[in-house]
DNA sequence: CGCTATTAGTTACAATTGCAACTATCATAC
DNA sequence: GTATGATAGTTGCAATTGTAACTAATAGCG
């Protein structure tokens, strides 16, 4: 029985590491370049475009963004007029947002180029290649979640 | 023909990088707490626990990583005394580097540990399930490389 | 009510990271 | 040889990011 040696480059972390500092750095340079959003932006904006009248909080959980960074996020967008922000009448701690008209054709401008980028990275990918994919990280993402922090054990 | 729309949470880019960050950071606090390792450092001894004598730029191609950070973590890392550094006869700018016992002893104790966490990870996944993510894994990677930055097109 | 605990969101500060400039050495061309 | 340009690696600085402390408001409970 050969013993384990661990070999960097087959290492499923380090491998989907890379890749994903590849896809975000592409992609994060066209959104500043083209529209003045950074990746946190961007997923404000995303998630506001499909449900309005999100707090923060709500925002935070569907981008699987910490409060901090939503914060930095909403008041980017607040100051470049794309988001607009009331706090909640029922609750005086919670904010209500929204996109502007600004804000909306933004996205309109983003998500066709988004749509675009994703296309181009799965073409060759047959059909049944990338529900396997989306299965698989469908899987892992559980599974990590399950097996959680390994500090502390 | 439906519009297609954008749902975040469908999106490759954002997954991949909700899903590595999630492994990032799980792991990242194992090696710090148990090793007193960063990500950065622990790659540079793994690539050098399997090819020794390797210069700084050899170690920055052989793990993803920019010259900048392949120079901190060498720098941990003989502080540490888990690496030692001479200079290449052949070319005085070039500098050798070689893990010390001690090096070797953590890495050691280190990739079991990964392997482990990896194996953890992928139990869920049948045989034919992680060929299929390899493989398209490896397609993506191909493909991210070739499209390339989105900028100046 | 009044007290304590929780939650929403912001701010302040520390740690990481990325980029540009810099030093030292080597390669090439004349 | 000397000048020009390229390469290896480091350092300094700015931007990003994470963590903890903080403020304001609400909820729960006696």
């Amino acid at each position: 029985m050969p013993k384990p040696v661990l070999l960097l480059e087959d290492f499923l972390p380090y491998r989907l590491s890379v890749l994903t500092n590849l896809l975000s750095s592409a992609i994060a340079g066209a959104y500043r370049e083209r529209f003045g959003l950074s990746i946190p932006e961007w997923r404000v904006l995303a998630v506001l475009a499909s449900s309005s009248y999100l707090s923060a909080a709500e925002v935070a959980q569907r981008t699987a963004m910490d409060k901090v960074a939503v914060s930095r996020a909403v008041r980017a967008l607040l100051k470049t007029a794309r988001l607009e922000r009331r706090v909640a009448r029922t609750d005086r701690r919670r904010s209500v947002l929204r996109l502007t008209a600004a804000g909306r054709q933004v996205h309109a401008g983003v998500a066709p180029f988004a749509l675009a980028y994703e296309r181009a990275l799965l073409r060759p990918l047959a059909r049944a290649e990338r529900l396997a994919l989306d299965r698989a990280l469908d899987i892992l993402m559980g599974r990590a979640l399950q097996i959680g922090p390994l500090t502390k054990r």
